[in-house]
DNA sequence: GCCGTTTTCGGCCCGACTGTTTTCAGTCG
């Protein structure tokens, strides 16, 4: 069982968690964390490079001795290294360390003075005062101690919120800052188009820092005030949300915004090609020595580091950088670029607008075209079609096309793949179709190699055309079906099928990732919603984003093509 | 631990806020 990119970056992350509290040189213990960054965020599998070990140590940020810990895990699954330290500290002292307000240093400072080894421990030594007897801790950060560990214990530690859900907080907010506040933008993951964020970073210019500081203290949500300056301040939404607003001069506001902006990794990347050409980079511009070269905007800061402007979704330190010296940056994607959605449901299954409302829902979109693809019988619980309903609704689509003047609906479905790879309607039916949606809904849990083999099969069938929600990912509930997707991915290609981005914001499947590496390996893909209200349409803005974030271009994607071009390419030899 | 207009040690991204202490360490982003 080949180890994952994610299960070695974790232990790298949990043997920096567990050198910084042991006190280890902090740049030992970044190097660390770099190397785990770097291996997360890469498609390609780092177990099958591990018998290559010049390739590993080829990544930037890895050496030799990372590749040998690297290989070592790969090979075992483990290291010998991680048993040692946790020997030597209580793991559960890493899960203090994650607390707000408790670092590596109290972490270890409480575990030395007061031999605190979990958050239990913790909550008692601070209710009966001890440790504000402790050097270095007082009354204040007792309280604050205890408060970080009440919140834990309601949300579980795990704070990210979905993006649209995100979206819907700052929506009223943004209005509300922006009576007082200039030019109020939000930047941080959500400004990334990321499809969590933790944070919200938002940024605003101002003469007057402190009136504008307390206008936004003065929000209703505002639960409570985690730090209060005149340039930055930090509170706590009534939803649990944590927003910071820094108030920034013009002259500064282009780095301010690319600072904020993130990523982190990528900011780094940023100064370090700063500081070769002898630059300062900071939130307020960019500087030689004490002089402010840049600073007005982003793009003026990108020019003086001889850079092209970088898109923000790209900015993941995921070679955009490269790209962008070399001026081979993507054109990405747009909305507009959309001229159609290739997946939304109807009564007829478990949509809940008639044909006839989500063909108006989608004219009005300016779509040229919008495919009808309910269900296959195997979905029992959303009223799936059977040969007979669905010839029914075929004739009710023709009947609709008379009657639409500036949409042409596509006759197709959303067919189930069986677990032995074969489609739940038979193909008579389908040749009837304009185009063939598949998907798996069922039996989920198969090895890894059998649904492969039955994702492999089922685009044997001719009239396959679209793999849809192609990992089944539920964004923080589910991870998805065990499959080799490099090899899915392949074999559409080589037999002229397609993957969907599904645009559902809890689903946003594929992922920015699979859809890099889906261009990298010249498949091209489709962005749909899978809409079950007309409402739902609006999530292609979700799913172009995502698809954004993957490097996707126009020619990337086959719903930016004009019908006329589109039937062609789902016809497959 | 990584890296080097590199040659082997000395840097490593940078600043704001808080709390505790009285000049700064810790934490965060």
């Amino acid at each position: 069982m080949p180890v994952h990119n994610k299960e070695i970056a974790k232990i790298l992350n949990e043997i920096a968690d567990l050198l910084d509290i042991k006190g280890e040189n902090e740049f030992r213990v970044r190097s660390y964390r770099n190397a785990a960054r770097t291996i997360s965020g890469m498609t390609e599998s780092i177990t099958q490079m591990a018998d290559n070990k010049k390739q590993i140590q080829s990544i930037p940020g890895i050496g030799e001795s990372m590749a040998e810990k690297i290989e070592e895990i790969s090979r075992t699954g483990t290291i010998s290294q991680l048993d040692k330290l946790r020997d030597q500290i209580p793991a559960s002292l890493v899960e203090i360390m994650k607390l707000e307000q408790v670092g590596p240093s109290r972490t270890r400072i409480l575990n030395e003075e007061l031999n605190i080894e979990s958050i239990d421990d913790l909550k008692k030594a601070a209710e009966k005062g001890e440790i504000e007897k402790v050097e270095g801790f007082g009354k204040k950060t007792v309280e604050n101690i205890l408060r970080e560990i009440e919140e834990y214990s309601k949300k579980g530690g795990s704070k990210r919120v979905k993006l649209h859900e995100a979206g819907e907080v700052i929506g009223p907010m943004i209005d509300y800052l922006g009576k007082k506040i200039d030019d109020v933008t939000v930047a941080g993951s959500y400004r990334r188009k990321k499809e969590t964020v933790g944070d919200i970073d938002i940024l605003g210019i101002s003469k007057d820092p402190v009136r504008a500081m307390e206008h936004f203290v003065n929000y209703e949500e505002v639960e409570r005030v985690l730090a209060k300056g005149e340039t930055k301040t930090s509170v706590k939404l009534r939803t649990g949300l944590q927003v910071d607003l820094r108030i920034f001069d013009k002259q500064s506001y282009g780095a301010a915004i690319l600072y904020f902006t993130g990523s982190k990794s990528h900011n780094i990347a940023l100064r370090k090609i700063g500081q070769e050409k002898d630059y300062k980079i900071n939130e307020y511009g960019l500087y030689k020595g004490n002089k402010r070269l840049a600073g007005k905007s982003e793009k003026e800061i990108y020019e003086k580091l001889g850079l092209g402007y970088i898109e923000p979704e790209l900015r993941e330190d995921r070679g955009e950088i490269d790209a962008a010296k070399k001026g081979l940056l993507p054109d990405l994607i747009t909305p507009g670029d959309i001229k159609g959605d290739l997946q939304a449901h109807t009564t007829a299954t478990d949509g809940k607008y008639s044909l006839e409302e989500m063909s108006e829902a989608a004219e009005k979109m300016g779509y040229e075209y919008l495919a009808i693809t309910d269900h296959s019988k195997k979905v029992a619980m959303a009223g799936g079609l059977d040969e007979k309903r669905l010839a029914v609704q075929i004739r009710e689509i023709d009947e609709m096309n008379r009657k639409m003047k500036n949409i042409r609906i596509l006759r197709a479905v959303e067919v189930d793949i069986l677990e032995d790879g074969s489609l739940d309607l038979p193909d008579e039916i389908l040749k009837e179709l304009d185009l063939v949606v598949c998907a798996v809904h069922y039996n989920m849990n198969l090895s890894k190699r059998k649904q492969t083999r039955r994702i492999l099969r089922a685009m044997e069938n001719p009239y396959f055309n679209i793999l849809a929600h192609p990992t089944g990912r539920m964004i923080g509930k589910r991870s998805g079906y065990d499959m080799d997707m490099e090899e899915i991915m392949k074999e559409a290609k080589n037999k002229g099928c397609f993957l969907e981005i599904n645009s559902n914001p809890d689903r946003l499947d594929l992922n920015d990732q699979y859809a890099k590496q889906a261009k990298e390996i010249g498949l091209k893909l489709t962005i749909s919603t899978d809409a079950h209200y007309t409402g739902n349409l609006e999530y292609m803005k979700y799913g172009v984003a995502q698809a954004r974030r993957g490097w996707l271009e126009k020619e990337d994607v086959i719903n930016t093509r004009p019908w006329k071009e589109l039937k062609k390419l789902l016809k497959r030899k």
